[in-house]
DNA sequence: AAGGTGCCCAACCGCGTCCTT
DNA sequence: AAAGGACGCGGTTGGGCACCT
């Protein structure tokens, strides 16, 4: 399965990773760090893309990646971003400790959409500040505009880290809890809460 | 036991954006 | 200001596995 393209002069191996080539890709970005990702592709010798190392990295080799299936809290509070957010992974992802964009696109794709489509016909009205539809709250066009790119997944991650889980305990000024409980043991989504979650500059 | 089918998920592709020259 | 390269993101593909029949 496991394939080489000519391009140009050189081919590019592409496949599943070989645990050698996680090893090697490991040391040299840890050498080298994160960022220039066509260079560490030269540097350590695999006949891998840039992309694909990256990707690589970006998804199994980097240091506090979770494995493993996802807990009740995350599959909620996913099917709540992506209510949002829409598609958004990587910053559906920010919101995940240890969780990649990869990852909770593909947890969407094979278990959630389903779940949340018929959490759509089930679901009462009084639940949740909006409706369950299609559209994200947050349109594409006003998603740049924010600065949301980059740092912001960044910062979001280092206090979710620092606050354990979900920031359930959370301290103040922190955007989460994004979910509480009804008496009764439902979640809700607090929509006042992630307005100023995600319009942080308004 | 063997073949068929569906699901899961790692990896690739294309495109938009950002950065550098 | 324009062009080219690199990066990041979301969509898609396809191999491998588990579960039927």
């Amino acid at each position: 399965m496991e394939h080489k393209r000519a391009e140009g002069k050189s081919y590019v191996k592409r496949g599943l990773w070989q645990p050698e080539e996680d090893m090697i890709l490991k040391s040299c970005v840890e050498t080298h760090g994160e960022g220039n990702w066509a260079d560490i592709s030269r540097r350590s010798g695999l006949k891998r893309g840039g992309k694909s190392c990256r990707l690589r990295w970006k998804n199994y080799l980097r240091p506090n990646i979770k494995r493993g299936s996802m807990s009740p809290q995350e599959q909620d509070l996913i099917i709540r971003m992506h209510k949002l957010l829409g598609n958004r992974w990587s910053l559906i992802a920010g919101r995940l400790p240890g969780r990649t964009d990869n990852e909770v696109k593909n947890y969407w794709n094979t278990h959630l959409n389903k779940k949340s489509s018929s959490r759509k016909q089930n679901a009462p009205e009084s639940i949740g500040a909006t409706p369950f539809t299609d559209k994200p709250v947050m349109s594409t066009e006003l998603r740049r505009s924010h600065g949301e790119e980059g740092e912001g997944e960044e910062e979001s991650n280092t206090w979710m880290e620092e606050t354990n889980h979900f920031g359930y305990d959370v301290h103040v000024g922190s955007p989460l809890p994004l979910i509480s409980h009804y008496p009764d043991n439902t979640l809700v989504f607090d929509p006042c809460f992630a307005f100023t979650d995600f319009f942080p500059l308004l």
